[in-house]
RNA sequence: GGGCCGCUAGCUCAUCGGGUAGAGCAGGGGACUUUUAAUCCCAAGGUGCGGGGAUCGAGACCCCGGCGGCCCA
């Protein structure tokens, strides 16, 4: 490859370049400036050159910014340092100052009369038509991508959205934004498998946090009466299309409700963040039509269960029977399954894929819910609920388990469950149940999963495209 | 973890029954005062992901490894 010559060295970079105005708000003020004419304006613009075309003493470039693009004219007879100006690279930045006008072929442009280099490309962008699409490329190297890509600067564009958009919503909601540890002497909160990392000075291990579930509920037992935080969470799990290790929830907890309060939360708050988003709660997912407006269906797992399998199925039916089914599916069936964990695996062979509107799926076995608490009607089930859309869970929430006894029995199993080797099982969290000893009052959780919220706002398939720097396998040199 | 697919110039891709590789774009040089992926001319650009193997001969075939993608668990 032919090395260029550095222009930095024979142009000054200036140290700012300040009172541009946005390219669309010249496309705005502009739009109706007629072909082939002068506005007499005189205004100053900046951004990266993604095309150019050289026309002799004339020369066309296509400017883009944050907010649009638009196109720089230069010529010999009317540019300072023209010259410089016929060879610039794509990808250079450059500021300009000039007057609008428009081309003989009526494109709005900026008739530069000066311009300065703000930053030179060295590396080129790929082909100008094709762009990037080799996704390791993409992915690696996001800086590039998304100068070429204008969907992958969209995705992210409205994930950011989404998450002030959520803010905004719940801060009028009398919420308050709290931040608890990522680091965790016992992984707790959730069932993941947990990345140990180690803290010197106290020579201990610690955990980065699967969730910030116990933490927050301390914070609700110390006083706070709506909280909710918006972080990152770890799963030591393998990455695939659905599965970044590190992920963004949403938990948010209410004193003095249960779940079905924090279900009419959560459809309103997803209902809100595609409209402050997208503008509407009606969206498109991978082909499908999907209304989020308020209020969305409820059943419960035994329902969704015999609706999609045609027949009534009840966890009361029996371990056998529940086994039956799952093995008939091919489904896994371990010995050590309750008829709890059986009911789930059922759900997800034979329902969850088939709820694309927004559904929520309430009453699940107590088997599977160690922090949720009782039904206060159906014995070995707990008051939760999850949201599925497009056939995915969204959210999670229940009514909060407070009794400090039983949630002790819970980790108990747990770490049964753990020993016997299930990586996944949480840890017993002493302290926590010391918080809880000093009374929880009634309290309704949720969790929403960011990442999740912004593929379906984003209407892709898969999480990389709305992470900004997906976890990779590093490069080999 | 298993299966399938991919990896060739900076980027996007081609080539072939096995005989050491081409194009477009980008980058370099030149022409052009109204272009829209502008156009035209010139020159340059490759350890064909890495390592082994069979072959007179491999980017092409076989094996191992790497990275990525998709599907499955």
């Amino acid at each position: 490859m032919t090395e260029s010559i550095p222009k930095a060295a024979s142009l000054e970079i200036p140290y700012s370049f300040a009172g541009t105005t946005k390219l669309a708000e010249v496309r705005e003020r502009f739009s109706d400036l007629a072909v082939d004419a002068r506005s007499g304006v005189t205004l100053r613009v900046a951004g990266r050159a993604m095309l150019i075309r050289r026309q002799g003493r004339l020369c066309f470039v296509e400017l883009h910014d944050e907010s649009a693009k638009l196109q720089i004219m230069a010529s010999e007879s009317e540019t300072r340092d023209f010259e410089a100006f016929f060879s610039l690279s794509l990808g250079d930045w450059v500021g300009i100052e000039g007057e609008v006008i428009t081309s003989r072929r009526g494109e709005l442009s900026v008739m530069a009369s000066s311009w300065v280099l703000l930053a030179e490309n060295r590396r080129g962008f790929g082909d100008k038509y094709h762009g990037i699409s080799d996704p390791d490329l993409r992915y690696r190297q996001r800086y590039a991508d998304l100068w070429v890509n204008e969907k992958s600067r969209q995705n992210l564009k409205i994930r950011f959205k989404t998450v002030s958009e959520i803010r905004k919503f719940l801060a009028e909601k009398d919420f308050i934004e709290v931040e608890t540890p990522l680091l965790h002497p016992i992984a707790s909160g959730a069932t993941a498998k947990p990345f140990v990392t180690h803290h010197n000075a106290l020579s201990m291990d610690l955990y980065l946090r699967v969730a910030p579930e116990l933490y927050l509920k301390r914070l609700i037992v110390g006083g706070f009466e709506k909280v909710y935080e918006i972080g990152r969470s770890f799963r030591n799990e393998g990455i695939s299309p659905r599965h970044n290790p590190e992920f963004t929830m949403l938990e948010l907890y209410q004193a003095y409700v249960d779940f079905s309060s924090i279900m009419e939360l959560t459809e309103e708050l997803v209902a809100q963040a595609a409209i402050g988003t997208l503008g509407s709660p009606i969206i498109t997912y991978q082909g499908m039509t999907i209304d989020l407006t308020p209020p969305w269906r409820r059943v419960t797992m035994e329902e969704a269960i015999s609706e999609a399998i045609g027949f009534e199925v009840r966890m009361d039916m029996g371990r056998e029977k529940l086994a039956a089914l799952v093995k008939e599916r091919n489904g896994n069936a371990a010995d050590s399954y309750g008829e709890g964990k059986l009911l789930l695996e059922l759900f997800e062979l034979v329902a969850e894929e088939g709820l694309i509107q927004p559904t929520f799926v309430y009453d699940h076995p107590v088997e599977i819910s160690p922090l949720a608490r009782d039904h206060r009607t159906r014995p070995k089930f707990v008051e939760r609920f999850e949201a599925f859309i497009a056939g995915r869970e969204l959210a999670n929430a229940f009514s909060e388990l407070a009794d400090p006894d039983e949630q002790r029995r819970r980790f108990e199993d747990q770490v049964k469950a753990k020993e016997a080797g299930d990586e996944e099982a949480m840890g017993l969290d002493q302290d926590y149940i010391r918080a809880l000893e000093y009374g929880m009052p009634p309290t309704g959780g949720l969790g929403i999963g960011i990442d999740r919220l912004a593929m379906l706002l984003c209407d892709e398939a898969q999480i990389r495209e709305v992470v900004a720097f997906p976890a990779l396998r590093p490069e080999q040199d």
